[in-house]
DNA sequence: TTGTACGCGTTATCAT
DNA sequence: ATGATAACGCGTACAA
């Protein structure tokens, strides 16, 4: 590895100063086109680079972004970080990349590590930080997206995007009503979620709202993987065996519900209809194929990525975007 | 957001130049216990972290490395990422992600966006990339892992993480022969691909060792997920209707061929046994869980990003690393 | 149009 | 043990 170009160097053997150099560079006025050309031809035959580094410590400015979810692995984030990098991508900007696994400490350091490296901005996922928290954090970033977070009195560099869960609830359940189906049940996510609350609250309007009365013993909490969907839809099933309807707090769980169904003989749709939620990409390798509420991950990354840009610019631009889930209609419901 | 505070704000503070703060932040010799207390207090109490752009422009040390891959959004990548971050955090170090979507131009670009940025290392997944680009591009930087990629001769400053692809593939062959089957098909990866080709080297040398005629019929090319894999099954089972065992390029094809099986009413394993490569976690969740060969991507990322920070290092360290995979039996096979 | 001087926040070097 | 000074590579402000 031989030693990098410098500004310096350029000038050196073009013959002018480093100003020149660097107006060339930054596309800025006051430099003859005479002189313009023959930079910029050294520049390409000597492969020079600007060094980001030296031109962040000046410009207080990185060009590269945060992001920060809980893991990259489940298919709902990895979606999302593909957005935001695709978007960072066409803007110029890179991603650090941050895996929090539900530990406190962890994300306290990545929140440390990524503001001592200058971050333009935040874009972050995190359910579990408490509201004094995410304040004192947020105040830190020159400009932080919230995702499926909600802000009472969102600070002025802040923009929260949410995904619409009670609305998206809600057209699962009218599904379900429209179909004839009555007995419907909800297994719901983590209590501590943010999107189990709105889900919920949505389901129960729906319910209640077409004259359903609501059941409690219709309605159980699980991890939102399919092994503790198949347990709690299992638990369901015994419980209530007149059961003809799950609504599922996301895919996974509502594949591990459509299993359990089959083991214990139910057919899906027949007997017992599966609507899941988020329209992970495997919800059309299973069989049957799930039905269940799109939500655009990757336009979710990209938008947020955008949003970031903005608000760093200081661009008008609104301070919460929410994100409409779309019913599917595949086969299990 | 308040400016930042530097050490000279401690310094004045704590009425000492700013060498005396930065040995201490340093944790460097030449301080006296009591004015090191004073200072650790002090930045302690004002909250004062060191600006990493600032430390890099002097040592020329970023703290950060970058991760190129495909698609960030296939499994085989997302759980290659989790490792390379979980290592990274646990070393001090943060990660670039950056996705090609087999997409030259932005490959190349996000080279350049990471050389600018200085980063200390680099991971590299690329299957696409010649010879000629490959070597010239490891000569930028200080040190990099290659994943799946092998180097007639490597540069000092690389490392190469490989997949047994040879001894996993005979593994699956030898457990069909032990079962009896002998009408081995398998449906390989796209062409150009590296560990297609070694995949394929292992299963032609563990058939032909074990006697059975090499049979190109029963081999086929498709791209490595589900809709490809069930179409391309699909024609190999109408071309070669007496196929009793199937071995699949990784897991999303082999899914794939069980539902083109299914689809055609052979039941899977008995009629045709399938095994799969990589183990991601959809392989237990389908039904029949698929027996595949596992292959622990989580520990091939950390293992990358310990191998990239020996180099950096200089330390001694192997200049390949060849991962075995291992055969899970589950129900397809 | 072009160049000079300075500063960004830190570490390295060499004094004291 | 402590401090003054000079880098690191670049952009801003101002001078020529």
């Amino acid at each position: 590895m031989k030693r990098r170009l410098t500004l310096a160097d350029i000038a050196d053997t073009a013959g002018v100063s480093v100003m020149t150099v660097s107006r060339v560079i930054n596309d800025k006025p006051g430099v003859s086109d005479e002189v313009r050309q023959t930079i910029l031809a050294l520049v390409e035959s000597m492969g020079y680079r600007p060094n980001q580094i030296a031109r962040s410590l000046v410009t207080e400015q990185t060009t590269s972004v945060g992001l920060i979810v809980p893991d990259n692995t489940n298919p709902f984030f990895a979606q999302i970080a593909r957005g935001v990098e695709d978007a960072a991508y066409a803007l110029q900007y890179s991603v650090f990349l941050v895996n929090t696994v539900e530990n406190p400490q962890r994300e306290f350091d990545a929140l440390d590590s990524l503001w001592q490296k200058d971050v333009d901005g935040l874009i972050w996922c995190s359910a579990r930080v408490s509201h004094e928290v995410l304040e004192a954090q947020i105040s830190r970033f020159p400009a932080v997206v919230l995702l499926n977070r909600e802000l009472t009195e969102p600070p002025c560099n802040t923009i929260t995007i949410n995904v619409n869960d009670r609305h998206g609830a809600r057209q699962a359940v009218a599904h379900f009503l429209a179909q004839g189906r009555r007995r419907i049940a909800y297994l719901n996510g983590p209590e501590h979620s943010v999107s189990a609350h709105r889900r919920l609250e949505g389901y129960r309007d729906a319910i209640t709202e077409a004259g359903v009365p609501f059941d409690e013993g219709l309605v159980d909490c699980c991890l939102p993987d399919t092994d503790s969907g198949y347990d709690a839809a299992l638990a369901l099933l015994d419980r209530c065996p007149n059961v003809d309807a799950i609504l599922a707090f996301n895919d996974l769980v509502a594949i591990g519900a459509m299993q359990a169904c089959q083991a214990l003989g139910r057919s899906v749709p027949q007997n017992v209809a599966v609507i899941g939620f988020d329209d992970i990409p495997l919800a059309t390798i299973i069989k049957p194929q799930l039905t269940t509420l799109h939500v655009d991950l990757r336009h979710i990354g990209e938008s947020a990525m955008r949003a970031l840009l903005d608000k760093m610019e200081e661009a008008a631009c609104p301070s919460a975007i929410l994100i409409e889930p779309e019913l599917v209609l595949r086969d299990s419901a």
